[in-house]
DNA sequence: AATGAATGAGGTTTCATTCAT
DNA sequence: AATGAATGAAACCTCATTCAT
């Protein structure tokens, strides 16, 4: 076999796998959405149409399973933001923009919400550079909207996801009268300078 | 044994079981709070001194224990409205002090914020009376506080557990940032009419 | 209830728990004196006709339970080597008595053998004071043969487990021609002290 | 393809695969030596830099691997044994000589011990030839010795690999106070007619 | 009524073996 | 022929619940 046929066989493989991995990925969404982080890796795997030993194969453990789609959720968000720095238009809108987008995003799958009440740091940590670069550009979106005049000032980059767990928080009860477009809403109005409506 | 004696006898383990259903309610309170409500009832049973015998005599199931200090918490909150009700002064300063003595109460058992982001509707069925008792009071807090035209006149009284789920969301997780106080007074900051500062 | 039930039901709940600990090692000594102790622990708990989960309250993890069946066989090997030191007659006889006593002890349950040499240090140190005190005991019953002049005088205490290791490993091989009485009895000649003959 | 490249092809095939053959049993050698006999198949790969695949084309199963393991010692024994009975020489210690190398031989690798001790009779069977020729051989040099009056008669050849699998028990316990070297030894001693001593 | 030992279904994880590339 | 990803039966262990004392 040429080197060549060589490495595209590799690649071919590595392309199943990869294909596998977010399979696996997508199927726990799936799963954990429904059913909660305390769904059985087992029926994970019968989502994805794989054998068990392929997700452990993948992902050590279940935790480092959850971490993985806690991970991408950040990275998600980090490029939502990356692209809100990008966009034109009123700096404060654009925030508020994101944050809709982002909420909706959450509200798609309730998987990483009912991971994160239920599980430890481990989590937090393997996201750690996600969330580094989230809170930078959240950074940078706040500051830019502070300084146009239409973001309240005593503001802080952190307030925003403590504010945004709050909205999700509100996804994943089915209480009577909630109704997270409702909460975020509130919240935006809050985060607005004052005398400034859109 | 005489009718006498039996009635003492009676009397005595009925004050004997209604002490250990308190011991029961807190030490799962304790034990739920510190390791989530995935703790095992042996532990609860060990915190409390009793057999785990002992509490399935007082609770069916792990689940009716959980829906019972959920109960217990909506209680306390229904308490505290009625009498925030009979308080004098500002409507809305007195409304704003219920929140904050509210959010204080959660913020010393986080057993019933685990409770509620894992499990299902039978909690809230369980309490329905009580939380039916606390939407009424705070519709009349509310109301009160919009005639007073010291609260934003489009808040209803439903959006008063959907703000504060929020703010208990952020006692339970230990992000960096995360600040509860703060994320209280931004919630009490949405709820008063513009203009309105005190 | 009085001091005295009390006390009785609570013998009696012991009484029960130590009958099935000693069901639950007898039934390990036969599944894996049967099948090595690769046997599933679902095994010996239907041999003991008893739950996984009792056996599990008994002995934390398997690897506990084969120490303790270990420890258990180290006791024996002590009771032994005391009742020895306390025999009449000729040192070294009785020596070698207690060495075709303890090698029939062995055969007769293959578990432990075939515990050794499949696992780890771990297994010593739960019986290191029951091995100690064979050491010592040992250790007398040597010294006094040797004082006798039946003993060879270059022999330690250290010595007589490592034969007999070897004896036993000689039962867990169906080899052919293997037979541990034949290689006890060599043993046993060369332990003599030349000249003497029984 | 010409006939000419198809046969140079095989024959590269066959030294490639002779040679992953050769690879597959040393690495087997190195890793059940370290991890005893219950090493994963995965390791054995990887410290042949092989895949999984290939050791599975050369031998169908893991016993299979093992199996061959013992028989490659027991040949290597035979061979000792052949060249023990060329040897000049006094014939007993011609025959230790022999017993001392091949033990020096089995503490270079603990594999098959530890493969011995946990394994069942496919084992012996797959090495039937190497062990008849072994017996066979060790029989010529027991007699010769017996001949020569330097070794106790009432040995059978059957004893010596008996005797011998309990120095190899010692080699794989490292419980204080165990020498191999020491019970080799004792063991030899066992074997010499008493009175000669070298 | 209280106790805590026993239960066993069900969960996570492992690993010999197969098979698509 | 070689690769290593995929498979899934089977192992260990947990824990809500029951029940004999």
């Amino acid at each position: 076999m040429s080197t060549k046929e060589q490495t595209e066989t590799n690649r071919q493989l590595r392309a199943d796998a990869r294909r596998n991995r977010q399979r696996i990925l997508d199927a726990a969404v799936e799963v954990f959405s429904e059913q909660g982080v305390d769904a059985q890796i087992d029926d994970v795997a019968r989502q994805a149409e794989l054998g068990v030993g392929t997700i452990y194969r993948h992902f050590p453990t279940k935790e480092a399973l959850v971490a993985e789609l806690v991970r991408q959720k950040f990275l998600t968000f980090a490029e939502n933001a990356r692209e809100a720095l990008d966009a034109d238009g009123e700096p404060f809108e654009a925030f508020a923009a994101l944050l809709r987008r982002n909420a909706e995003f959450c509200s798609r799958d309730a998987a990483v919400q009912h991971a994160l009440s239920a599980s430890g740091e481990a989590l937090w940590t393997h996201a750690q550079p996600e969330i580094e670069e989230l809170v930078a550009l959240t950074d940078q979106l706040v500051t830019r909207a502070q300084a146009a005049g239409t973001m309240r000032s005593d503001i802080s980059a952190h307030d925003i996801p403590m504010l945004m767990c709050g909205v999700s928080s509100t996804m994943s009860h089915d209480f009577p009268g909630f109704d997270w477009h409702r909460h975020l809403e509130f919240v935006i109005d809050m985060l607005r300078a004052s005398g400034h409506t859109n």
